[in-house]
DNA sequence: CAGGATCCGTTTCGATACTG
DNA sequence: CAGTATCGAAACGGATCCTG
């Protein structure tokens, strides 16, 4: 999770991926950040899943390690930091995505199909433009 | 993990995924299941991340229950449980490929980029498979 | 011997109170 | 408002025991 001792064998790339999302709430923060335009400490804090304090920072740190995202000062108020996705963080819109859909299909959920088909288009051109810079 | 207690809004379908994926060892049991052609309870064991018995059983027991994997008795050996992924299972083969996808892009692993590619195929026509049946 | 349950010491998680 | 400290709860690893 935190990157640090990692006494697996590295042979599969799953285990990589899974030392960075083998939690509940990585995957949630990426979520927030690829498809909800949330980018500071106070609007993770607010998403309806209820990330506690210490859990919140110490993933946005091993988030921050793992390359997934980055941090800046917010210009207007320097208090704040600016949360963003790097292009290694937007690479796992399709990963993403093929969870929803996944989980759509199988539990029932609450998020009606037109929106996932949007998420869908959405995820797409967030990665386009990330490569056309 | 287990899914029994969910105090989650289940609004977004990446918690249902979550509540099953949340964790280590789940997706390593279905990437044995579906890529390695493990299926008893010591073929689990034997993977290389040394998953400990009590985990792996319940994790067995778990995604039993969510309907990703079956048991049957194996025939010839009746001591022995033959674990299966089920159609639910099958369809998460996309999820799994687009991790060591991008884990192989970004992280470095040992796994050359033609297998990753013959495992893709691999993938699609284990769901064809199940889909003709 | 295969599958799996139980116990126990250790690590990690998470809710809340608290600090700069 | 962002992040840390505390401390109980849960998960983990490993050994052992149980059952067919």
């Amino acid at each position: 999770m935190s990157g640090k001792k990692a006494p697996w064998r590295s042979g599969c790339p799953i285990n990589a991926a899974l030392e960075i999302f083998g939690d509940r709430w990585s995957l949630l923060i990426i979520r927030d950040l690829m498809f909800r335009g949330r980018r500071t400490y106070r609007e993770f804090l607010a998403s309806e899943e209820g990330i506690a304090t210490n859990i919140l920072a110490s993933r946005l740190k091993s988030l921050k390690a793992s390359g997934i995202i980055t941090t800046r000062p917010d210009p207007v108020d320097g208090r704040k930091q600016i949360y963003a996705l790097t292009k290694k963080g937007l690479d796992l819109a399709p990963i993403l995505v093929g969870f929803m859909e996944w989980a759509s299909r199988y539990e029932k959920t609450s998020m009606p199909l037109t929106l996932l088909r949007r998420m869908k288009e959405e995820a797409g051109k967030l990665v386009e433009d990330v490569e056309r810079q």
